[in-house]
DNA sequence: AGCACGCCGACT
DNA sequence: GTCGGCGTGCTC
C-alpha cells in the first residue's frame, strides 16, 4: 500500500519497457522505452517509434516472453516518438493477430501488417476550411457583395467555393469576410462519414423456409455469443435476404458493426445496387485495390465504430472492428477465399476464429458448400439451414449432357451440333445465351508445324498463351508479353505456327461466323478492366441488348440476366484434369454455379453441358440434380483416406534461382524428416509448375492423418534443419493449390 | 519490409 | 581512381 502511493508520488519513476508489434515479419516484438513521466499507453495503441534510422508505426502488443530471449536493458532502449491519436485496436482483433499467425506459422507481424492496411490509412486526415456565420465586426464596411455571402452562409458549414457559388460573387469575397471574423473558419476532415443502412425499410415478404432461416439467425443474433450457422441454399433461393436479416438484428444495438466476406468478383455494382434497395445507402466496401483516399476513409471509419456495415473481399477480415456482432462469408465454398500469397490463410476458416473471438454469430452461406463445411454441419458443430424453393415462380433448369464422342464438333471447332441448334432456338425466342469457359484468351498452345516448337514463357514453365485481340501472347503465370510472331522462332519457318485448344477469343470467333448477327459479348478479366466499362457491359446485357455471352468464371457469380434461359458449358471436364484433391468437388461446384445463371425470374432455363465422359460422377451428379449423394461419397473418399477435413495437409514449396540448391534442400528437409505414426512426408518432387519467374520449384507434402497439433512438429522440422542460402520455403498450412 | 553495409564491374 | 550493382543482415 505504501509503495503504491510512494511509486504514485514519484517525480521521476524508471522509464517504462513498452512492447511494440511492427507490421514487418520479425520474429516477435520489439521493446521501447516511454519518456518519464508518460503514462505507459494500453495494449491496443497505435503508436510512432524508432526502427534503424526512419520511423514504423506499430501497436503496444502482449507481454509474452514465452520464447524466453533475453530482453535489452532498458538503457539500450529507443524512446516511444508518439502516440497516435486513434482507437485502441481491440484485444478480440489482436488475439485474432496472434492466433492467425500461430496457425499459419507466419510471423505476428506480418499478419499485423493486413490489419494496418496502410501507412496512408493511419496518417492524419486531410482537412478542408468550411465556413460558418460569424460575428460581424464593428464598422465592418457591408458592401453587396459581402451582404450577399452573408445572407448565404448559415449554420451549416459550405466551403469557399461553395459559398462564393450560392451567393454568386469570386472566392476573394468569402476569405476576405472571414479574416474579418464574420465569417467563422471550421476545418472538417475530407473524410465524410459513412450514411448509416436503414433498417426500418421494408424488404421483400419472405417465404415459409426463408422465415425459418433467418429467425433462427436473428434470434442468436439477439442472444449473442458465437454461433456458427450453415445457410445451404439453392441458387435464386433468396439467401442473401436471409442474412440480410441477421444483419438488421445486429444493427439493432448501438454502435454494433457487421462484416459481409464475398469473393472479389462478387463485389458487384449488382450486389452493391441490391444493398442499396434494401437498406438506403451502400455499405463500406473494402478489397484490396480501392484508392489510398477510400482506404483510409474506410480503415478509420471502421476503427471508430462509425462504419457499421463493411463488405469486403478476404482481407476485410483484418479491419479494426470495434465491436463486431455478425458476420456473412458469402459463398463460403468459394476457392479466392484462399490467399495464396504472403500469409497463406483461408477467409472462410479464419472468418470462424474471428466471429468465436468477437462472439458473435457466422453465417456461411453457400448454394454449394465446401465438404469441410458440410463436416462440420454434419457433426452438428454448425447449425444448417436450408432452402430448397427458388424464389417466386422460378425452377432450376434442365440439365442435359452432350456427349463429344458421339457429337463431335467439327475440326477446329468447339461447339456441338445440339449445343448450336439450341442457341439458335434460344435466340429466334429473343433469350440470351451464355457460354462458359474458363480459359481467357485466344489458344491456350502455339505450336510450330515444322519443327513442333511450343513458344513458351522465358522465365516460367508454361505454354505462352495467344490474345489474338491484342496481337499478343502472355504468360498466365508472371504476365511476361511478347507480340504475336509471324514465323517460328525457332526454325524460323512462315506460316507454320498454329493456335491449339480454345479460349474464349477463339470461341468467340466462332459464334461469330455462326451467328453472323448475334449481338455478341465477351466477359474475361481482359475486357472488364475498369468498373465503368463492367457496368457498361453488364447494363447492355440485362436490358437484352445483347444476345450471347461468352465468359470465364467471371460470369459464374455476381450477375444475374432475367432474359437469360441457355447456358452451355464449353468444356465440363476442364477442372477435373490434372488430380487435385478437390478438382471433383471444385467442378461441381462451379457448373452448379453457372447452370444457376440460367433461367431466373419465371423462364425456365435450360444447361447444356459439354463432355467427353458422361457418365463422370459430376456429369452425373450435375445431371440428376443429387449433389447430396455426389458430395456424401467425395466425403467417404475424403473419410477412408483421412484427407482434409478428416485429417490434415500441408504443402511446403521450395524456391530458388539454382535448381541443384533447391533440390538439394528438398533432399535434406525429407532426410531430416521426423518420424511420426500419424504424419506422412512426402516428397521431394518437383512442383508442377517446375519454374515460375525464373525461380525452380520443388515440393513436399505432409499428411497426418488428424486434424490439429501439425503446425509445431512442421515449424520445428524446418527450424532444425539446415537451410541453404538463396532458397525460399513457403508453409502452406491446410493447401487449395497444388501447383 | 526498408535500409545500410559490403565487395566486384563500367564510367567522369 | 569513383559510382553503383543487389546479396546479406539487422531493426528494440
Amino acid at each position: 500500500m505504501g509503495q503504491a502511493i510512494l511509486d504514485l508520488n514519484d517525480s521521476n519513476p524508471a522509464p517504462a519497457r513498452v512492447r511494440v508489434l511492427l507490421p514487418l515479419p520479425l520474429k516477435g516484438v520489439l521493446d521501447y522505452r516511454l519518456p518519464p513521466g508518460e503514462t505507459v499507453p494500453p495494449r491496443g495503441t497505435i503508436v510512432q517509434v524508432p526502427l534503424s534510422g526512419r520511423s514504423a508505426v506499430g501497436v503496444v502488443w502482449d507481454d509474452d516472453n514465452q520464447s524466453g530471449d533475453k530482453q535489452l536493458p532498458l538503457e539500450k532502449l529507443k524512446p516511444v516518438e508518439k502516440i497516435l491519436p486513434l482507437p485502441l485496436m481491440a484485444d478480440d482483433l489482436r488475439k485474432f493477430i496472434d492466433w492467425v499467425a500461430a496457425y499459419t506459422l507466419s510471423s505476428a507481424g506480418a499478419v499485423l501488417r493486413m490489419a494496418l492496411s496502410s501507412p496512408a490509412a493511419l496518417a492524419e486526415v486531410p482537412v478542408r476550411t468550411h465556413y460558418i456565420k460569424g460575428d460581424v465586426p464593428e464598422g465592418l464596411r457591408i458592401t453587396t457583395a459581402r451582404q450577399s455571402v452573408l445572407d448565404c452562409a448559415g449554420g451549416t458549414p459550405s466551403t469557399g467555393p461553395e459559398l462564393a457559388e450560392r451567393a454568386g460573387v469570386s472566392a476573394v469575397v468569402v476569405s476576405g469576410l472571414a479574416k474579418t471574423g464574420a465569417l467563422q473558419t471550421i476545418e472538417i476532415s475530407v473524410d465524410r462519414p459513412f450514411s448509416l443502412p436503414d433498417v426500418s425499410l421494408e424488404g421483400p415478404a419472405l417465404s415459409g423456409e426463408q422465415q425459418v432461416a433467418s429467425q433462427a439467425i436473428r434470434d442468436c443474433v439477439w442472444e449473442g455469443g458465437f454461433k456458427p450457422f450453415l445457410l445451404d441454399g439453392i441458387t435464386g433461393s433468396g439467401k442473401t435476404e436471409v442474412y440480410f436479416e441477421g444483419l438488421i438484428e445486429a444493427l439493432k444495438e448501438d454502435g454494433t458493426q457487421v462484416l459481409v466476406l464475398v469473393p472479389e468478383i462478387a463485389l458487384t455494382s449488382q450486389w452493391l445496387t441490391r444493398f442499396e434497395t434494401r437498406f438506403g445507402t451502400r455499405p463500406v466496401v473494402w478489397h484490396s485495390d480501392i484508392g489510398i483516399a477510400a482506404r483510409r476513409r474506410a480503415w478509420r471509419a471502421v476503427a471508430s465504430g462509425q462504419a457499421r456495415v463493411v463488405v469486403g473481399a478476404r482481407s476485410a477480415l483484418f479491419l479494426p472492428f470495434k465491436k463486431l456482432a455478425f458476420i456473412t462469408v458469402d459463398e463460403e465454398h468459394d476457392p479466392s477465399f484462399k490467399q495464396e500469397e504472403g500469409v497463406l490463410y483461408h477467409a472462410r476458416d479464419m472468418a470462424i476464429v474471428r466471429a468465436k473471438l468477437a462472439g458473435c454469430p457466422i453465417v456461411l452461406a453457400s448454394a454449394t458448400p465446401s465438404l469441410e463445411t458440410l463436416v462440420n454441419a454434419d457433426s452438428g458443430k454448425y447449425q444448417k439451414l436450408v432452402l430448397r424453393e427458388r424464389f417466386g415462380a422460378a425452377v432450376l433448369p434442365a440439365m442435359k449432357a452432350v456427349d463429344l464422342r458421339a457429337d463431335a464438333p467439327s475440326a477446329g471447332q468447339w461447339l456441338a451440333p445440339p449445343l448450336v441448334a439450341a442457341m439458335k432456338d434460344t435466340i429466334a425466342n429473343g433469350e440470351q445465351v451464355m457460354l462458359f469457359l474458363n480459359r481467357r484468351g485466344y489458344a491456350p498452345l502455339t505450336l510450330c508445324r515444322t519443327c513442333g516448337h511450343r513458344i513458351e514463357c522465358p522465365s516460367c514453365s508454361t505454354w505462352l498463351v495467344e490474345h489474338r485481340f491484342r496481337k499478343e501472347l502472355q504468360c498466365h503465370q508472371c504476365g511476361f508479353v511478347r507480340p504475336s510472331p509471324e514465323m517460328c522462332p525457332e526454325c524460323e519457318s512462315k506460316d507454320s505456327l498454329v493456335a491449339c485448344g480454345p479460349g474464349v477469343e477463339r470461341l468467340f470467333e466462332e459464334v461469330s461466323s455462326e451467328f453472323g448477327d448475334a449481338r455478341i459479348a465477351v466477359m474475361t478479366s481482359d475486357t472488364m478492366t475498369n468498373p465503368r466499362q463492367t457496368a457498361a457491359m453488364v447494363e447492355q446485357i440485362a436490358s437484352g441488348l445483347l444476345d450471347i455471352v461468352i465468359g470465364t468464371q467471371i460470369v459464374t457469380k455476381g450477375y444475374h440476366f432475367p432474359n437469360l434461359t441457355l447456358v452451355g458449358v464449353i468444356d465440363a471436364d476442364l477442372g477435373l484434369r490434372g488430380g487435385d484433391l478437390r478438382a471433383g468437388e471444385r467442378t461441381y461446384q462451379q457448373l452448379v454455379q453457372v447452370a444457376g445463371r440460367a433461367g431466373r425470374a419465371d423462364k425456365p432455363g435450360t444447361v447444356y453441358l459439354q463432355t467427353y465422359e458422361p457418365e463422370h460422377p459430376v456429369v452425373q451428379a450435375l445431371l440428376s440434380g443429387d449433389g447430396e449423394t455426389f458430395m456424401k461419397a467425395e466425403q467417404e473418399a475424403r473419410a477412408r483416406y483421412q484427407m482434409p477435413p478428416f485429417g490434415q495437409l500441408t504443402s511446403l514449396i521450395l524456391s530458388g534461382a539454382d535448381m541443384a540448391a533447391v533440390v538439394d534442400q528438398g533432399r535434406l528437409l525429407a532426410t531430416s524428416a521426423p518420424g511420426t505414426a500419424d504424419i506422412a512426408f512426402m516428397g521431394p518432387a518437383p512442383a508442377p509448375l517446375s519454374r515460375v519467374r525464373g525461380l525452380h520449384r520443388v515440393r513436399l507434402l505432409v499428411h497426418s492423418k488428424k486434424r490439429g497439433g501439425l503446425q509445431p512438429v512442421v515449424r520445428n522440422w524446418v527450424q532444425n534443419t539446415r537451410q541453404i542460402k538463396g532458397v525460399r520455403i513457403k508453409i502452406d498450412i491446410d493447401p487449395y493449390s497444388f501447383l
